[in-house]
DNA sequence: AATCATTGTTTCACATAATGAAACACAAGG
DNA sequence: CCTTGTGTTTCATTATGTGAAACAATGATT
C-alpha cells in the first residue's frame, strides 16, 4: 500500500461507487474507467470484482453495471440515528461549553420533531426534554427550522385542515401565521421560539445541512426565558451555525430518509 | 493482482463489513483480524481506509469501528425493485413457458401488493394487470401469499377494524375468514384466489424466500377462470415453487425494507 | 457487405503497493 | 509494577495490482 496507510483498492472501489446515482444508475466500464480516470483494465477487474461480491450487478442485456442488492443490504444495517448522534455529540458538547445552555439535536421522524441529542447546561435551571422525546412541529424552534427547509408542500400536509394545536397563548395559532413565520426563518437561516410550546422557555435553532444542501436535522439551544435575554440570541445563533458548519463536514452528504 | 482477475483488497473490504450484523454493530479491529483471518496489521489498514471514506465510523470513546453513514448513502441509491425485477424475469419467463399463463412477481409496498414484474401468456384471453399496479392484500393470491408469510400482527395491523372490502361474491369478507385462510396457506405452502378480487379470476400464488427464510415477494400464475381448471392448479403450484426456489438462489440473504 | 468505432475482456512483463513480523504507545487490571 | 490487552506505525520483502496492447463481439455507418 502507499505510504499513508490508505488501501487504493479499496478507496477506488467506493469513488466507483460513488458515481451511481439516481439520475445514472448504470455504467459501462470504459465509461467509467474515463470519468474515474483509472485505467480500463483496472476499472473492468474493480467492476468484476463488486460483481462477483453482488455489490454491483451486471446487465446481462447491455453489459451495464448498477449498484446491487449487497450494497442494499449492507445500508439497511447501518444504525442511522445512532451514527448520526455519535458524530454530532462532541459538536453539541462543544456548544453547550460555550452558550452555557441545552443544545438539542432533532430529526424529522413521523411528522413530529425527535430529539435524538442533548447535552445539558451547567447551570441550575435545567429544561425537562429528554432524548427520544418527540414534539409538535409547529412550535417548536426544532420542528420549525425543520419545516422551513423542507418543500412548502409540507405545511398544507401537516396543516391542510388549518389547525395548528395551541400550547400556550404565544403559539402559532394559524396557517398564515406560521407561514410568515416560516419565511422568515428562511431568510434569516436560523428559527426562534419564544414560549409557543411551554411558557418560560425560550429556544434558537438553526438547520444543519448535509453538503448537498439537504436538511438533515436542526440544533438548538434552549433555556428559561428570564435567562434568556434578546440581545444574547444573535451570539448564540451565529455560535450554533458554526457548531451546524462543523456537523456537515463530518456527515458528508448523507441522506436522510 | 492474482490470476483469476478479482481484486482481493476489495473482497476483503467487502468480507470485513459483512461481519457487522444487528447483534454485533461494533468491532475492535484484532478482533475482527482474528475473524476475518487476516492479519491484524492488514485488518486495521482497511478498517481505517474505509473509515476515512466514511464506510466506517470509528467510536472515539472505544476505538472501535461501526458502519458508517456512507454505507446508508450508498445503500438506498439502489433500484431495489429493478434488481430484484431483473434477477427474478428470466424465472418468471420460464415459468409462464411452461405454465402456458400470466405469471406475475408482486412485493408487499405500502401495505398494498405491488407488482413488479409481469410475463403474459401466449394466450389469447389476458389479463389487464399491468407492472406498478397495486392491489389490495386480502383478495389476491400475491396478497395472501405476503400476509400469510410475515408476523400475525399485520392481519390486526391492516384488517383491526374488521372491514373487508367487498369486490365480488367471493372475497373473503371477515377477519376470521381471513385467518382461517392464511392459516390454510402456510401450511400447503401456497394461496388460492378463486375470483376474489375480480370475478372470472383465478390466481395461485407462492411465495419467494430469502436463503435467511424471509419472505420477500410472491409469485403467482393468473387466468380465466374457465381455463384454470381445479387439475391443473396442484402441476402449477409446484412448477412455481420451483422458480421461487431458483429465485432463492439469485438473490441470497437479500433484505427487504 | 464491409468498414469503422465502439464495447467488454484477457494476456503478460513490470514495478508499485499491499503484506506480515516486530516494535511502539497507551490503557486497564491484578 | 508487571502483565495483557488494545490500536497504530515502521520497514524490508515479494506478492499483487497495474497499464499497454491485443482480442472478440457488437452495432452503426458507409
Amino acid at each position: 500500500m502507499n505510504a499513508s496507510g490508505i488501501n487504493n483498492s479499496v478507496v477506488k472501489a467506493f469513488t466507483l461507487l460513488e458515481y451511481f446515482s439516481g439520475s445514472k444508475t448504470q455504467w459501462g466500464v470504459r465509461e467509467m474507467a474515463r470519468h474515474l480516470g483509472v485505467h480500463e483494465s483496472t476499472t473492468y477487474r474493480l467492476m468484476a470484482t463488486l460483481e462477483s461480491l453482488g455489490v454491483l450487478y451486471k446487465n446481462p442485456e447491455n453489459d451495464k453495471y448498477a449498484l446491487g442488492l449487497k450494497l442494499y443490504d449492507l445500508g439497511h444495517r447501518v444504525k442511522v440515528f445512532e451514527t448520526l448522534v455519535q458524530l454530532s455529540h462532541p459538536e453539541l458538547q462543544k456548544l453547550s461549553d460555550e452558550i452555557e445552555e441545552t443544545v438539542h439535536l432533532g430529526i424529522w421522524h413521523k411528522d413530529e420533531v425527535l430529539m435524538i441529542d442533548k447535552v445539558e447546561g451547567e447551570k441550575g435551571l435545567r429544561l425537562n426534554s429528554r432524548i427520544g422525546q418527540s414534539s409538535p412541529i409547529h412550535c417548536t424552534g426544532l420542528g420549525k427550522t425543520l419545516l422551513a427547509f423542507r418543500e412548502d408542500c409540507f405545511v398544507d400536509i401537516l396543516f391542510g385542515n388549518g389547525e395548528l394545536e395551541v400550547y400556550t397563548p404565544f403559539t402559532l395559532s394559524s396557517k398564515t401565521m406560521l407561514q410568515e413565520n416560516l419565511k422568515l426563518i428562511r431568510n434569516q437561516q436560523f428559527a426562534i421560539d419564544r414560549q409557543e410550546f411551554e411558557l418560560g422557555l425560550i429556544c434558537v435553532s438553526v438547520p444543519v445541512f448535509n453538503k448537498d444542501g439537504e436538511i438533515i436535522a436542526a440544533l438548538s439551544a434552549a433555556g428559561p426565558s428570564d435567562r434568556f435575554k434578546e440581545s444574547h440570541l444573535n451570539n448564540y445563533v451565529s455560535i450554533l451555525k458554526e457548531g451546524a458548519d462543523r456537523i456537515k463536514n463530518k456527515i458528508g452528504n448523507f441522506k436522510a430518509r
